[in-house]
DNA sequence: GCAAGCCTGACC
DNA sequence: GGTCAGGCTTGC
């Protein structure tokens, strides 16, 4: 599942392959992944050159440029769930539910687009679109500063769990990273996010950046299909804490990990090192137990 | 039947 | 506005 590190690693394998390269031409297998007009599509980056690659949260965006004064596009790639990016040789066949292929230089490689289950897409944008784009997502998780984290869960009455996925808030985490993060900074899931007092804030904030940027020195998490652009799975996952560990022992503390939908996502979590936060109840009124 | 990210829409 | 459930899709 691409989150953050994921697409990070992504992106700085663009930029070792296909930085500087053309797109000589393009096909679109399925269009269903192509989101806005399919020509459009093809008129914004057949023929173009990758100048740059750049990544907001889990958005890549590639930067395109032709040799005359033509204004510069951008090719927006969100991998969703299963979405892969693979540099391959043309002569190598296409593996199922490839949909989109360009053609790099003379066509002897191709920059291939693969998502059996279609959660990704890609666009193009003008300048002004990607700023619009970009402008919707919350900070980027890894650049935020602490100031902005206090801000973002000033005065939310949700779950925490809910409000670290709202990509709107912040970007780039997803579910694993997370429960992770939330697991390495001691809070329940469930705990009201305007309730974290400022140890709590800082401990959260400093536990994003770690489990983030160990996640990125790893090359991302493979736990079901996510592979990067050569096809090598990533290296974190022998690292996660709670993530997909229902049942076995917490690593710190050896009570069984438990798992919960907060928010319509499944969480994991230590029930003894994330313990449920105690409502406090207003004077004078039984309080509620559940 | 479940998992995921993200969009839509219902509800307060 | 914020919050969260539902639906999309397909391999396990």
């Amino acid at each position: 599942m691409p989150e953050l590190p994921e697409v990070e690693t992504v992106r700085r394998g663009l930029e070792r392959r296909v930085l500087g390269r053309s797109i000589a031409a393009i096909e679109i297998l399925n269009p269903l992944v192509i989101r806005g007009d399919v020509k459009a599509f093809r008129r914004c980056a057949e023929g173009r050159t990758i100048v740059s690659l750049r990544r907001k949260g889990k958005t890549l965006a590639l930067e395109l440029r032709r040799e005359n004064s033509e204004p510069l596009t951008f090719l927006a790639l969100r991998l969703g769930m299963t979405g892969q990016v693979v540099v391959a040789p043309a002569q190598i066949p296409r593996p199922p539910h490839t949909h989109v292929c360009m053609a790099l230089d003379y066509g002897r490689e191709e920059l291939r687009y693969r998502d059996p289950r279609r959660f990704g897409m890609l666009r193009c944008c003008s300048a002004e679109d990607i700023e619009k784009l970009f402008g919707s997502l919350g900070p980027d998780a890894l650049e935020m500063t602490q100031q902005e984290f206090d801000q973002a869960l000033q005065g939310r009455s949700g779950a925490v769990k809910g409000l670290l996925l709202n990509q709107q808030v912040i970007a780039g985490l997803g579910n694993i990273y997370a429960d992770e993060a939330l697991f390495e900074a001691r809070i329940h899931p469930r705990t009201r996010a305007g309730a974290i007092a400022g140890p709590g804030r800082r401990h959260l904030y400093r536990a994003i950046r770690r489990v983030l940027r160990r996640a990125v020195d790893l090359q991302g998490t493979s736990f079901r299909d996510y592979t990067d652009i050569d096809g090598n799975p990533g290296n974190f996952e022998p690292r996660l804490r709670v993530y997909g560990r229902t049942g076995k022992p917490c690593r710190r503390c050896r009570a069984l990990i438990r798992r919960m939908v907060i928010c319509g996502r499944s969480s994991h979590f230590c029930p003894h090192c994330q313990p449920r936060p105690r409502k406090i109840a207003p004077a004078g009124k039984p309080r509620k137990t559940r």
